[in-house]
Parts: structure tokens; C-alpha cells; sequence
DNA sequence: GAAAATAGGGTTAAAATAATCCTATTTAAT
DNA sequence: ATTAAATAGGATTATTTTAACCCTATTTTC
């Protein structure tokens, strides 16, 4: 349930370490893979996604890389959720709705969104910001 | 990231659906399945752990099924999830403590924990009859 | 004793995730 | 111009997780 993809991982790591590196330092995946201990190739993909999102910017070429985007004040974590994996699709009620016959008075959609959109609130509340603030007490 | 597994949908959609028949009311898991519309062994797994974390309470026997082990009120979103899938384990950092070489320096785990704990925290806030009376506005 | 229910182990099937492979493109440096 | 180092990304394979299924035991009512 609470289970967070590896991806996503990749990617939180990913902008945390470029934040901590200062903004508009261009970093590699290569350095980012040692550092960091993951999978070159994977991590890449990971980045890519985090480009198309504009979260990260790459640099193409020689010395090329990746920075962020923008400041970490206004990347949240489900900023990252979504470029990596996509909306989440919650709701996966085991009858189509115009083969359910007790559809009109079953309200397992409203509380799945419901929780859906909690979660949700949570993540887009939580910026790389604060997150790396509340650590360093 | 976001995603919820099959089996806490089923089991949460069984505790609603208890939930709505009256408490102490017995059903069985068969009516449960037909109901909803889910597999009727797989519905009878996530049972069997609703049960042994006392969220539901089984009577074996012809006469029996399921009914609710407490009150909604005490029964929180978070309570299904361990139930179902156990504790989560958020963090799977690349690298092995004793072998990450930036492991003082570096504070992912840390992040991951947060997270784990503000979501955490959200479904644990999040009882079954907040759920069922925030829907019929 | 028969029937209807839960209990649960074990296996298989399907789906999602992660990893890998390969090639193209871009760009700095020589 | 050529080479080397980097991103871009399609395609495939491997692994893991999830879901489904099978089968038998136990419990309890009638």
C-alpha cells in the first residue's frame, strides 16, 4: 500500500542530491549513480522523467547533466509521484459501473477518491524544501 | 506510489460494506463477494488478516461469516493497510549501510522516514466513519 | 451425518516493476 | 572533422509482486 516504486526513489534522491549540491550546478547521472549507489542506466530514465516534468533540466553534450528545475521551495513530492509514475489511478472496483448493480447506493469510488485526494493533498503539500529542513532539527 | 493494492481495496471495501449492514450483523463472505463483485477466495484472504488484527471478527460454522470487530470510529484506514500488507518498509536505499561510504553524510533515509511517517500518520487519522460521513455531504 | 461456512497451506498465472541492451543525438575539446 | 562524453529513448528481458486458484481441514447448525 504505502509502498513507494524504486523509481520514485531514483527520483527523490536524485533531487535531493542535486539540491544539496546548489542550484545550477550541473551534475551527471554517472556522478549521481556512484554517489548514490544505484543503477546508472535506471537512474537516467528516472531523470528523463523528471526533465519532461520540468522538475529537472538537462544539459546535452560533453558537459552536460542535470540541475533542477527550480527552487526546492516549489518541487513537491508528488511533484516527483507524478513525473516518475504517472496519476494515480486508486480506484480499481472490481464491477464496471453499468454492470454493477448496486451502483447507485455504492459509495466505494467517493471513499477510495477520498482517500486518493488525501494522500494526494499530502504529497503536493510536502516541498523538497521543507523536507529537507525538517530533517536538520 | 500512490497505488493501493487489490487485496486493501478488498479490504476495505469489505469493512464499509460490514459497516453499513449494522454492527454485530453477521455476513458471509460469499453474500460479500456476490455484492461487490470481487473474487470470492481472494475477498476470504483479506478476511482472514481483517480478522487476526481484530478488525473483524470471524464465526466459523453454518450459521457463520464476518461482522465488525469494533466500532468504526476505532477502526482507522491505516489499521486495514498493516492488516492487510504489514508494516511498510518505505526506505530501499541502493547501498548498504556498512558499505555506503556517504552513509553519515547522507540523509535519504531520513526523507523516506518522514514521508513514511506523514502518510502514515494521515491514514491513521483517518477513521472509517469519518470516511463514510465525509461522502453523504 | 450432511451441509455451509471459515482457516489456511501451497501452487500457478498474470501483471507490474526493474534492469539491461542497443542505438541515436548532442556538444565540447582537440 | 573527429573523437569522446553525455543525454534520449525504444525495445527487450528478468525479476518480483500481486492475484487467482486448488485443495483439504475444521467448525458448527440442522
Amino acid at each position: 500500500m504505502l509502498q513507494v516504486s524504486r523509481k520514485f526513489e531514483y527520483g527523490l534522491h536524485a533531487v535531493t542530491y542535486l539540491a544539496t549540491k546548489g542550484f545550477g550546478r550541473v551534475v551527471t547521472v554517472k556522478e549521481m549513480a556512484d554517489e548514490i549507489g544505484y543503477s546508472q542506466e535506471f537512474l537516467s530514465k528516472a531523470m528523463q522523467s523528471l526533465k519532461r516534468a520540468g522538475i529537472a533540466i538537462s544539459v546535452q553534450g560533453v558537459k552536460g547533466g542535470y540541475t533542477l528545475g527550480r527552487a526546492t521551495t516549489d518541487i513537491t513530492v508528488a511533484d516527483i509521484a507524478i513525473a516518475i509514475e504517472g496519476k494515480p489511478h486508486l480506484v480499481r472496483c472490481g464491477v464496471k459501473a453499468d454492470s454493477c448493480e448496486i451502483f447507485s447506493s455504492c459509495h466505494h469510488r467517493d471513499y477510495m477518491n477520498t482517500l486518493q485526494h488525501k494522500i494526494q493533498d499530502l504529497l503536493a503539500s510536502t516541498t523538497i524544501h521543507t523536507l529537507l529542513q525538517e530533517i536538520e532539527q
